[in-house]
DNA sequence: CGATTTGGATTACATGCGTAATCCGTGGAT
DNA sequence: ATCCACGGATTACGCATGTAATCCAAATCG
């Protein structure tokens, strides 16, 4: 598995800011508000908890800030995509020297899989596969 | 992809932790000056910064100690393939919101997959396949 | 023997992170 | 007109992290 080309990098995104730029991923454009509600029930988080975190995506350019009326309105500025291969890239490294077949098969070996997702992920290698061979 | 019964959780480990851990991991039991060398070339850090990261690592029981003469000797308390495991669950769930199948698909978007690396996944799912079989 | 190096122990120190609380102003409820 | 809730701005605060420096004693070099 070889990288390629660096893609201009996007943000580091914590943790906690990850659970919040799923749901700005999931909904798109959103108030506190609406975050706020998405995420309770399966947080604790305490509305200004949230804010916090929404203001440090803001500031380091992760979600992009719109006035509306009194309130501002946050959407996602970076693509998902992008930050998802990044957190991808750093996670094999650091955990599997850069490789991806250990770390599947060590996911094989101690969790169970369905038919269904070993068939999803034949199919994604024959995708590999035919683009690979164009 | 289902979790399996909870294994015993291993202590977290950082970014700089891991670049040390796999130092231990592949060689075993070591002492700071050979951990230091091994490093040495890929990594600026100072000599300190290698002792206190084993320090670190010793005191959340990653690391085990062993007072020989003088010196320490360190060798890996937790196995790494728990750790990987850990890892890998807490950064799908993270990054994924838990699913393996988009994971390998960005990235086989993404980069250069060899034939080789595709004939060893495969290789791999069909080992998942027949386990799921018995 | 004196000087230098080296490792352990202790301390440092800025930054990031998780998790908010406080202060303030305004729009909405009464 | 009044009071309250809610959002933005500012501030908080302890712990983790990355990256060492200092202090001290023993081993090593000359």
């Amino acid at each position: 598995m070889a990288r390629r080309s660096p893609t201009p990098t996007a943000p580091k995104i914590s943790d906690a800011e990850w659970t919040v730029m799923n749901v700005f991923w999931q909904r798109g454009t959103s108030t506190l508000a609406e975050v706020v509600k998405d995420l309770e029930g399966r947080l604790h988080w305490k509305p200004r908890t949230v804010q916090s975190l929404i203001r440090r995506l803001a500031d380091k350019g992760a979600l992009a800030v719109e006035a509306v009326g009194r309130e501002f309105r946050y959407s996602p500025a970076v693509a998902q995509d992008q930050c998802q291969h990044e957190e991808s890239r750093s996670f094999l490294d650091r955990v599997f020297n850069g490789r991806l077949t250990p770390f599947v098969a060590g996911l094989m070996e101690r969790e169970d899989v369905s038919q269904d997702d070993l068939a999803a992920l034949r199919e994604v290698l024959n995708q590999a596969e035919k683009k690979l061979k164009k």
